[in-house]
DNA sequence: GTGGTCTAGACCACT
DNA sequence: GTGGTCTAGACCACC
């Protein structure tokens, strides 16, 4: 469990936090109910702020995928919070249709995004399966 | 060509405009060489600052999708500028991973994923078949 | 004498045509005392509104380059007007100083530079030799 | 890292301020990985509005010059974009041709350019040198 | 008519 | 504190 951060990006790095711990997740590498790195460990490791790993870890609580325990520490969520499956189909729908535009202009066809999906969902089978 | 613009979206609005212009190129709605409304009979339409506009546009020229002619006005490059593909496909994939990940903690599986992705595919080509 | 155009550029028309009509004149394809083609006939060659060739004939004559004679046409000068050389020099040696960094940011070393501007010479002084 | 601005002069102000910072990494004064002044720290030495300030940074960053980081400030790149030399050997010769012919025009002979030219190399590595 | 630049000042998000 | 966005409104150059 050591999320890759990218300081340059413009993309906030509390965000960024936050999809390596959900792909991390969805990639079967860390398991509901596992204790993440406390707070400042994390930071730490990463040399990032602690102030940026607690928001990324409030925002993922708020989100149900971890659990903080006063005194305890996070830990993966067991249950999943029942999501809203409707509305992440549209939002899903949405960057899809910005991914299909975005290839167009830059010379990449729907067949090559297609096959480009099949190899990420492979690949994140393939982690996991180990 | 009248873009749809949400200003309470956290998104930019030149962002959204960028986006939506592609989009209608992308879809064969607008077509190379057309002229695009002006900074301001657009600004005018869509109810948003001309400025924000024209910086909408300059980006638009920066990344070659459209050529302004001072004193005339804006249209959509006849021919695409050679765009870097391997770095296009590189990215490309970078979001299809984010989508995976985000879609599994949102209860749509990958099967999902793949459907929703098709009938994107399908939508696009229909406005393009008009 | 048939100036190249480029009406895409960001430069406007009348000084890519200014600059057209001095290279020609500087490497000897047109000379002093010879007339140059009417507005009309300028503006039908390159597609361009006769109004954007009088603006550069007009700014060619204040700059000496060329003579106006009512009702006979527009010629190259024959005398040179005594230009301000101080001027043309600290200019000159700005835009030098501006090729240099923009060079240096895009990988191209000074050494670079000095061969393509000896290169330059080598092909101004070759047209003048025809 | 104080740059000289002529608000007076056609070039648009936030050229001159992107000029005057890439002159001074070319010259060695501003190194790779440092910070620049604020975008409104900057604004007030140079009584200028910070959107103009905002404005120069931002293309800077889409040339790959400097790296913004939100909440932290804008810093110099560290390791320079892959530029694309060939279009810019191009473009150098373009300038270069346009200079030789101003210069013909204004009196002032190759000779004389190329002797401006080695000055100004000169100079620019004293800067460097220091 | 067109786009381009600049200013003044407000609001928001990230660290 | 930092940069990013948006508005309102003025002025200029080009066609």
């Amino acid at each position: 469990m050591l999320p890759r951060i990218n300081p340059t990006k413009s993309e906030p790095i509390y965000i960024q936090l936050m999809n390596e711990i959900k792909y991390s997740i969805a990639g079967g590498m860390t398991e509901p109910g596992e204790l993440l790195p406390s707070v400042r460990e994390m930071a730490l490791k990463l040399r990032i702020n602690p102030n940026t790993v607690a928001r990324a870890y409030r925002e993922l609580e708020h989100e149900g995928v971890v659990i903080t325990r006063a005194g305890k520490g996070v830990f993966v969520s067991e249950a999943r919070r029942n999501p809203d499956k409707r509305r992440a189909l549209v939002e899903i729908k949405n960057v899809l249709d910005g991914i299909l535009v975005d290839a167009f202009h830059r010379g990449v066809s729907v067949e090559e995004v297609r096959e480009l999906l099949d190899g990420r969902i492979e690949n994140l089978n393939k982690t996991r399966a180990k």
